[in-house]
DNA sequence: CAGTTATATAACCTGTCTGGCATGTTGGCC
DNA sequence: GGCCAACATGCCAGACAGGTTATATAACTG
């Protein structure tokens, strides 16, 4: 579901992550570096972006990249869209009123 | 920004809190009997959310009646954009298969 | 096999968050 | 004005999450 998604997606330094590997795939010392964080913080957020299938890894040689997976986002804009209608009827709204007043 | 959002939506009562706002809007003690929660536990999860950006109030008598914000899901879809293109562009590689396997 | 690189895990501390209970506060009613 | 109803707020206890340092593991390298 979802939830547990979004609460792992709440947490500012795992969305950062999320940022730079939405770029391009990582090792973890490239990210440790553009977080400024201890390879271990970097190394746990990982794992919980990893226990909840946000991203994947691969080893290469002693790297293990990381690359971001798509299930996870799909599943929150799934879960965005029933409450889509709070601002499409707004826009419903103002269409009808554009039409009636030329 | 979505940043604060997240973390807010990321809560499961709230997000139930939110799930019931969807439907119609409604006063605090509707919400303790549907949440089946106190009634401060519901009111401080509303205090949180109405800082916010995400519900409004308005009373209404010695009640207060709470109603969901477009804005904070809007920034969300927003924030939400980038990575969409993490299953788009998945999406094209499968009709460029599909368009070359008839 | 010894040493080094790249990453994961363990132990620990601290701050924050959520829930409950008790107590304010505000608006209507007699 | 006194009372009740509907919420809000303060305070406390328990749980949990995120960061750091120290240590373990895995894979190349000579």
């Amino acid at each position: 579901m979802a939830l547990d998604t979004m609460a792992v997606l709440a947490e500012p330094t795992r969305r950062r992550i999320c940022d730079a590997l939405r770029l391009r795939e990582s090792g973890v010392a490239e990210l440790v570096a553009a977080l400024r964080m201890s390879q271990p913080a970097v190394s746990k957020h990982l794992r919980v972006l990893r226990d909840a299938g946000v991203v994947s890894s691969r080893p290469v040689a002693q790297q293990r990249i990381y690359r971001l997976e798509p299930g996870p986002f799909q599943e929150l804009d799934a879960w965005l869209g029933p409450y889509r209608e709070l601002w499409s009827h707004s826009l419903d709204r103002l269409e009808r009123h554009l039409d009636n007043n030329p």
